[in-house]
RNA sequence: GUGGUUGUAGCUCAGCUGGUUAGAGCGCUUGAUUGUGGUUCAAGAGGUCGCCGGUUCGAAACCGGUCUUCCACCCCA
């Protein structure tokens, strides 16, 4: 080893305790999109650029990582762009291909290509890795999973309904208590940017109102008036600081407020009509609440957005989000086919399984029983014994030496095995095993011509 | 992309205003214990102090660059 092997920024490997416990959290994720009636899909992990550049802002396209041409990709660039330096433009003639951002754009171009082959509406989940040239930070990896699932061609407000009660059934399984759905509607804010008539600011207004929670009243003011909001247009959101009581109270004051504008009572309505429906089903253990100030992915949202918290108890930001957006694929050609869909912040939701003790107390255990090697001729009765224990789906194995019985407990132990075997020459003798309980210490002998004993006990 | 922060044994971290041979706990190996782990005791192995360069008689420590970690911003899952 001359030199010790690093990954790049960003990028993790994973051991098998945490595999298993990210494969504990997939599992669960796409048991409730399969009984919601959702269906898988697979995208690649690269595209051609052009389907992806440009979709997400310049922002976006910076966070983008491009794929370098294959062959002497420099031999097709002429000497004049060569020397200009400039990389953007060289960009585009030495890249073609660039890894997936997201997996709601790659969608898109996947509606639009097979559009004669989909049944509308067509409700699809996806969960594949994407990549962004980020800085990473805490729970922000420039490798990671995104767990969505979307719904097209349906501008039913019954969709929104179903990922609401989505989002439930899986926290509720996942037995993540108290997580908080907060939605909102692009429309109310556009009703809001009317009414204050601050209509051209729309996205410097809701960028500013979606820190609230951040830098406060105060700070949400004054970042509104150097995105270049009127102090009168900011006194007359005032009252949005003060909205207080029940989801449907809000929506009223919400409704009063917007009576002038057309935009924003459709907005107001569309979540009203949500929030009486989710009311009167109930959900499990989740709670839904209205949040104005609720702002994100602003760029293609056109009706509802939604953002999951985290339970109060821990202090990790959002661990999902979605929403509405009425025209996804046209960017592609195809026009008037509406979407709405939400994710899951598999890394984050990670995390706070993990900091609140919630995954099952079992699921570190790759093996419940070991048996002991003591020779060949005893390592093969062991085998034949494990075979069986396999048959009856019980994960087993043999020590494939027989070092000293010290090393091999020890394994055990290290490996968090609950049953240590003993074949050894008495036992064989007298067709029998002994089996060591590691967590008691106890020991059991039971006979070979009897394993189905041991493993009912097992159960 | 902007500003800051971190890097010393497999892991978590000490190491003073530059000074001789770089430490601890845990883990690991061996023995006490040739058929019994998790407890205990004894001994041992393991480090080009992230990497490159500079200052100095002398650098883990100071300076510059670079990579990495984490944090704030931007943005976002």
């Amino acid at each position: 080893m001359a030199k010790k092997p690093s990954i790049p920024k960003g990028t993790r490997d994973f051991t098998p305790s945490e595999v298993i416990k990210r494969n504990y959290i997939f599992d669960i994720v796409k048991k409730h999109f399969q009984t919601f009636g959702f269906q898988p899909i697979e995208t690649p992990s690269f595209e051609n650029s052009d389907t992806l550049m440009g979709k997400y802002g310049d922002e976006g396209d910076r966070l983008i990582f491009k794929i370098l041409n294959s062959g002497d990709y420099l031999s097709k660039v002429d000497e004049a762009l060569y020397s200009s330096k400039d990389s953007n433009s060289l960009t585009s003639k030495i890249s073609e291909k660039a890894l997936r951002y997201d997996l709601t754009v790659p969608f898109a171009r996947y509606v639009v290509m097979h559009q004669n082959e989909i049944d509308f509406p067509f409700k699809r989940y996806q969960i594949q890795p994407v990549w962004r040239a980020d800085r990473p930070q805490k729970g922000r990896f420039r490798e990671f999973y995104q767990c969505d699932a979307d719904v097209v061609g349906s501008d039913s407000l019954l969709q929104e309904i179903e990922f609401v009660q989505l989002y439930d059934a899986v926290f509720t399984d996942l037995k993540l208590d108290g997580v908080n759905i907060k939605m909102n509607n692009r429309k109310i804010l556009s009703g809001i940017a009317e009414v204050i008539g601050a209509q051209d600011l729309l996205i410097d207004f809701t960028v500013a109102l979606d820190k609230l929670d951040k830098i406060g009243e105060d700070g949400v003011k004054k970042e509104m008036a150097e995105r270049g909001l009127t102090a009168e247009a900011i006194a007359k959101v005032e009252p949005l600081f003060s909205l207080s009581g029940s989801n449907l109270e809000q929506l009223e004051s919400l409704k009063e407020l917007l009576k002038d504008s057309e935009t924003g009572s459709k907005g107001v309505e569309e979540l009203t009509f949500i929030v009486r429906t989710i009311q009167e089903m109930g959900l499990q253990s989740a709670k839904l609440s209205i949040d104005v100030t609720l702002a994100r992915g602003l760029n293609y949202y056109t009706g509802a957005i939604f953002e999951v918290g985290a339970p109060e108890e821990v202090k990790m930001g959002s661990i999902g989000g979605g929403g509405r957006y009425d025209d996804l694929t046209g960017i592609f050609g195809l026009k008037n086919v509406s979407g709405v869909g939400i994710s899951f912040g598999l890394d984050r939701i990670y995390l706070v399984l993990e900091e609140l003790n919630l995954f099952p107390e079992a699921i570190d255990q790759s093996l419940q029983v070991l048996c002991v090697n003591f020779g060949e001729k005893e390592s093969i009765a062991a085998l034949k014994l494990v075979n069986e224990l396999r048959k009856a789906g019980i994960k087993a194995d043999v020590y494939p030496s027989s070092t000293k019985m010290q090393k091999q407990m020890k394994y055990a132990n290290n490996r968090n095995v609950s049953y240590v075997v003993l074949i050894g020459e008495q036992e064989l003798e007298s067709n029998s095993f002994v089996v060591k309980n590691m967590t008691e210490g106890s020991q059991k002998e039971y006979s070979l011509h009897t394993v189905a004993d041991f493993v009912a006990s097992l159960s």
